[in-house]
RNA sequence: GCCAAGGUGGCGGAGCGGCUACGCAAAUGCCUGCAGAGCAUUACCACUCCGGUUCGAAUCCGGACCUUGGCUCCA
């Protein structure tokens, strides 16, 4: 499969270094403060890589880091008068929830910086042997004049860095050198002994030493969204490829385009953002996801309410035509060709949908065509099922079809609210469909101004009915 | 200033040399006691601008313009 590489602005084939393995490293939290909808962007995205290299057939090994010591959590954390170790704990926490709560549930490992400050270390070591890094008072750099690739993924020069909005520490020999190990005292929880004296490690070290510890030199896909490119991902190469000498660091470094709001990035300094938390109370998952999913995920996305119902809307669709499907399956009795129903799919229809599916993913993760794939194969089901031109055996490929598609994107494209049993649970429930028997009774004996009051009556109390043609229907709570 | 990503129908959003997606919204029809929901069909021939290459360009090559982002906090 093809899959876009930042590095060279191209598509490349993805040929995993180890065989059936593939490595996935994706930049996680900093863990001071809720999440918000542009993370879950990026975390969605990854979420449907890993799906979708595992459907191949790989072995994926998703890891993620968790950065839970830096500047911003020690600063919170005095603000509130807080210990920056429960602070990280607690958003950590939250964080987990919340991509729990999307659905993201790939992720083979999580590493917290604070527990590989060993290994943070002694990378930072064979750095200073290498003569890349040097110490100051104030702590241990990265000398960039000694790597000359410095710059290659941002595609800029190392003149061009020189440019600098923010007053470098006086010690460092050139303003691009970035922070190693910091000689801070913030508090024993963020205060690490060192062969440089006590302090903590600088923001870019962690993912190497992490990354390295795993995976080892080299891997095979980095992802993370674009504001990390310069100089996050920049620093991550410089660190390891003059630690190790080998290059690429990664063979793919995917980047996910940003979440907007009216055309600005959504970010906390901006103060412009949503949490995920906020947002999930308005819209499901799936939606979200949907959403997500109907763009590109290098391209930005734009985000509204109106952009939400409108994904919300075309979901629907899709799970409208799977509850057609399945009722159409459950409707018409085991006959002869149950047991032919086992073959393997051979709808050309059905088959076509799901060539063109999976042709989209394997062309750098196209989702929105993808989706395509899907709408057409609905509407093509939808017909024949109108023209009563479709076999069982077609309609259970075109179930299974819609499941595995689902599956590969994470997203329940199979009927599951507001049917009867489920809401039968309670005696409300309970209560509802008594009254809707007596109704249906009435409305077999023509009674309709009577079936009509009572329809009215319950939607005033916020329950909409939904007959059906067969008569039972459904029921909705608003 | 340098670097990057973009600018496509009423809206969202693919395509990236010919077949001009897909979805939402719209119109018509079907279904329905009615309503809702649903389904089908149709219409919409749109690609920031100016040159060029080509039999043919939204797509390739020049050159503008505009938007957003990065340039040591960021998914």
């Amino acid at each position: 499969m093809l899959i876009n590489s930042t590095l060279s602005g191209k598509k490349e084939l993805l040929l995993p270094i180890h065989n059936n393995r593939v490595n996935l490293f994706v930049c996680g939290p900093t863990v001071y403060d809720n999440s918000h909808i542009g993370h879950a962007r990026t975390y969605i995205v990854f979420d449907v890589v890993a799906r979708y290299l595992k459907h191949k057939g790989y072995s994926v090994f998703y890891l993620q880091n968790v950065t839970d010591v830096d500047d911003k959590i020690i600063q919170r954390a005095t603000e509130t008068d807080a210990s920056p170790r429960l602070l990280a704990r607690k958003f950590e926490q939250k964080y987990l929830e919340d991509m729990q709560a999307l659905g993201v549930t790939n992720v083979s490992y999580y590493a917290r910086a604070s527990e590989h400050i060993p290994e943070i270390i002694n990378q930072i070591e064979r750095l200073i042997e290498k003569g890349y890094a040097y110490e100051t008072e104030t702590g241990v750099y990265f000398d960039e004049s000694r790597f000359h690739d410095f710059g290659k993924l941002s595609h800029q020069s190392v003149e061009d860095l020189e440019k600098h909005r923010i007053e470098p520490d006086p010690t460092k020999r050139n303003p691009g050198d970035f922070s190693l190990w910091k000689k801070r005292q913030d508090g024993p929880e963020v205060t690490w002994d060192s062969p440089w004296g006590k302090g903590r490690p600088g923001w870019h070290i962690e993912d190497t030493a992490i990354t390295e510890n795993y995976f080892g030199a080299q891997y095979d896909i980095h992802g993370g969204a674009m504001d990390l490119i310069f100089p996050h991902h920049e620093a991550e190469i410089a660190q390891m490829e003059a630690t190790s000498g080998k290059k690429p660091l990664v063979r793919f470094w995917m980047h996910t385009g940003f979440l907007n709001v009216n055309g600005e990035k959504m970010s906390k300094s901006l103060g412009n953002f949503t949490t995920i938390r906020d947002m999930l109370k308005k819209f499901d998952a799936d939606s979200f996801r949907f959403f997500v999913l109907s763009s590109h995920y290098r391209s930005p996305i734009d985000f509204s309410e109106d952009a939400l119902d409108q994904s919300k809307k075309s979901l629907e669709r899709i799970r409208q035509a799977a509850k057609l499907i399945e009722a159409e399956i459950e409707g018409s009795p085991s006959t002869a060709d149950v047991a032919s129903s086992e073959k393997e799919a051979n709808d050309p229809s059905i088959l076509e949908a799901r060539a063109r599916f999976l042709d989209s993913m394997e062309n750098d993760f196209n989702t929105p065509y993808a989706l395509r794939a899907v709408f057409e194969m609905v509407r093509d089901i939808n017909r024949r099922l109108n023209e009563k031109s479709i076999s069982r055996n077609a309609l259970i490929d075109a179930r299974n079809l819609l499941d595995e598609f689902g599956q590969i994107l994470g997203i329940g494209f199979s009927p599951a609210t507001g049917s009867r049993a489920e809401n039968s649970e309670d005696k409300t429930g309970k209560l509802i469909e008594l009254l809707i028997d007596m109704r249906q009774k009435l409305r077999e004996k023509k009674d309709w101004a009577l079936a009509d009051e009572i329809r009215n009556r319950l939607t005033e109390q916020g329950i909409v009915l939904e007959d059906a043609k067969t008569g039972g229907g459904k029921y909705s709570i608003r």
